[in-house]
RNA sequence: GGUCCCGUAGCUCAGCUGGAUAGAGCAUCAGCCUUCUAAGCUGAGGGUCUUUGGUUCGAAUCCAAACGGGAUCACCA
């Protein structure tokens, strides 16, 4: 049973022997702060008024009721209204001998929930590479993706190609004005680049457009509206609509250049999806979801025949759904895409990963449906996250100012390899060890970088300072499990014989021991925590605190050197135990931990 | 202007379902490799938790307002 559990029961059990007064409250305890005696610590404030006593003594009547009654404490101290309790080594040793041969992420029962989840990302536009934003909603969405897995859910990997309309235009018209032809073979480009180029080049020349004919006197305004560029933009994707074979022609052949560039992107992520849609599958479907809603009086039509939907009660706006040409708008495909996701699969919660600019948008796409009276509207959910900023602000691809999502990555496996030369650690690795190893902390750095920060917040990027390997970072975290791995290298022990030994009830803890246990027993708790929340950063910052813990343990006290044989056994347990943990967490970041380093 | 998010050490971030003297990392300074991996450990300095009110025995945490920053409110996606 869990340590607080117990806790939990005794102190309930204590205020009912103690007091006539009946507590109906909730028990909680905190960690006990470093400057004080114990480990866990009761705020007896809540408590006073069944007690009808002061702090101290309440405190006090409960420190002796445990100390007499139960097994539980060594013994209590109290500060004003704080109780705090020294655990009784057998408490953690049984719960240690508990969790020990648990493989399953310490959860007693892990096996399938029943329940499926679809997670949406990182859902690009097809006419530029990917940044770092993607990289911050791939990391989230990827890491979610492990948590869920790991209580038991199964977890289905969708991603949403916004590969039509405008912005797409925008890079076949340049590629036609511009091009000559160029592929990505005849320019040894990434496809992905080659056509973002042309999207920047678009942008450019726009922009000189505009400047040329605001020259000659134009408002802002009207240069944008008699810009030959912009139209001929507008033609294309008016073209593309109506099936135009030549556009058809170009537009595919251009996306798939952005999907092998995408697919290569991906492959060095690990990542790939079980389920992909496409916006010029679905980009039609939504029309007769809104002539249903119309039929039932949800939508409402206007004179020009667009219809909109009128949200003023819920404390939003009126929202367009269907242009008054009859096609769709971008929320208009989402619902269709929603009713897509909902028939292919039967989903227990449908989960969004994408940018908190969206934050309305997905709002107002919830509430449509659910007042299409869509029965899955309730198990969506809009994981949204803070943009990624440079100290220059925000990152636009239009302007070129944005970081490339492969030479970031690209750039912190050279710093891995650097890093690791420089201190000597190659030594006895192959070279495809090496390699591996210079990805996995690469990798490992970029992805705790950006993990350890609450999805919500936004987030600042330097590019002129380069992601730490030392302090509160992935490669620390890494260093520590390779670090444990070698003492139990050195131990010659099997795990299986690790796990199988017998810890004496007796054993005496020394303090860096209960920490390392007390840790260990929050692990669960973060999990649950980190999924109900959506919060992956929970877990980073857990696995920082436990390596810390660990690295202070092996520091002051020696494992392979321990007093004695006993001692030995019980602290390569932890080790491994420990190790184990850190590997686990990780791998719910998608961060792989090396065995050296 | 309406709505939403954010404001904690020089910098980057934890802590926010109210609890003790607000924590890490980086950077700075001082120590520790003849002992299990120094990508490590130990210590020092560094704070009006933006401000002002309110609720409470108790507020960085909850409420309100102000100030500062950002997002969004398209027949764009």
């Amino acid at each position: 049973m869990d340590i607080l559990q117990q806790f939990t029961e005794a102190v309930k059990k204590a205020l009912s022997v103690l007091y006539t007064n009946h507590y109906a409250g909730e028990i909680s305890f905190q960690k006990t702060r470093k400057e004080f005696d114990g480990e866990v610590t009761l705020v007896v404030f809540p408590l006073l008024k069944t007690s009808g006593k002061n702090p101290e003594v309440t405190a006090n009547d409960i420190g002796t009721y445990l100390q007499q009654n139960t097994n539980l404490i060594k013994k209590f101290n109290f500060v004003k209204g704080f109780l705090n309790l020294s655990v009784a080594d057998s408490v953690w040793i049984n719960y240690f001998s508990a969790i020990l041969p648990n493989d399953r992420f310490s959860f007693e029962n892990a096996g399938s929930s029943g329940l499926s989840v679809m997670i949406e990302y990182p859902s690009p536009n097809t006419n530029k590479p990917l940044h770092l934003g993607h990289l911050r909603n791939i990391f989230l969405g990827s890491s979610l993706a492990e948590i869920l897995k790991a209580r038991g859910h199964k977890v289905i990997h969708a991603c949403l190609y916004n590969d039509r309309g405008t912005n797409i235009s925008k890079s076949m018209l340049a590629w036609k004005l511009f091009g000559n032809g160029a592929t990505p073979e005849s320019t040894g480009k990434k496809g992905d680049k080659l056509v973002g180029d042309f999207y920047v080049q678009y942008s450019t020349a726009y922009k000189k457009e505009v400047e040329d004919l605001k020259q000659k006197g134009l408002s802002e305004e009207d240069a944008e509206k008699q810009s030959a560029l912009a139209k001929q933009v507008n033609d294309l994707t008016v073209a593309w609509e109506n099936d135009d074979k030549e556009v058809r022609e170009l537009w595919k052949t251009m996306n798939n250049w952005v999907y092998q560039g995408f697919d290569k992107t991906y492959n060095s992520l690990g990542i790939k999806a079980d389920k992909n849609y496409y916006e010029s599958d679905v980009y039609n479907l939504g029309k007769q979801t809104v002539l249903e809603g119309l039929d039932k009086g949800i939508f409402y039509q206007k004179e020009d025949s667009s219809v909109w939907i009128d949200l003023t009660t819920d404390g939003l706006d009126h929202k367009l759904v269907l242009r008054s040409n009859g096609t769709s708008v971008y929320i208009t495909q989402d619902i269709a895409t929603a009713n897509e996701k909902d028939s292919h699969f039967k989903l227990d919660k449908s989960i969004y990963v994408v940018g908190n600019e969206q934050d309305y948008h997905f709002k107002v796409l919830f509430l449509i449906l659910k007042k299409l009276g869509r029965k899955y509207a309730d198990n969506l959910y809009h994981l949204s996250y803070g943009m990624v900023e440079l100290p220059t602000g925000k990152m636009k691809s239009r302007e070129g100012t944005v970081v490339d999502a492969d030479d970031l990555i690209e750039g912190m496996i050279d710093t891995a390899r650097e890093t690791t030369t420089e201190l000597g650690k190659t030594e006895g690795l192959t070279a495809t060890e090496a390699g591996n190893l210079y990805k996995m902390l690469g990798l490992g750095a970029l992805r705790y970088f950006i993990l350890k920060v609450d999805p919500k917040k936004k987030m600042l990027f330097d590019p002129a300072e380069s992601i730490d390997f030392n302090g509160h970072t992935g490669p620390f975290i890494q260093y520590t499990h390779a670090r444990i791995q070698s003492v139990i290298r050195k131990s010659n022990l099997q795990v299986e014989e690790i796990k199988a030994m017998a810890i004496a009830t007796d054993y005496v803890l020394h303090q860096k021991e209960i920490e390392l246990i007390y840790l260990l027993s929050d692990f669960k708790k973060i999990i649950t925590e980190a999924e109900s929340t959506y919060n992956p950063a929970l877990v980073a910052n857990y696995v920082y605190e436990l390596a810390k813990a660990y690295n202070s343990f092996y520091h002051e006290l020696s494992v392979l050197n321990a007093d004695n044989e006993q001692q030995k056994l019980f602290r390569i347990q932890i080790s491994y135990k420990c190790a184990l943990t850190i590997k686990q967490a990780m791998q719910l970041l998608c961060v792989e931990v090396p065995e050296r380093m």
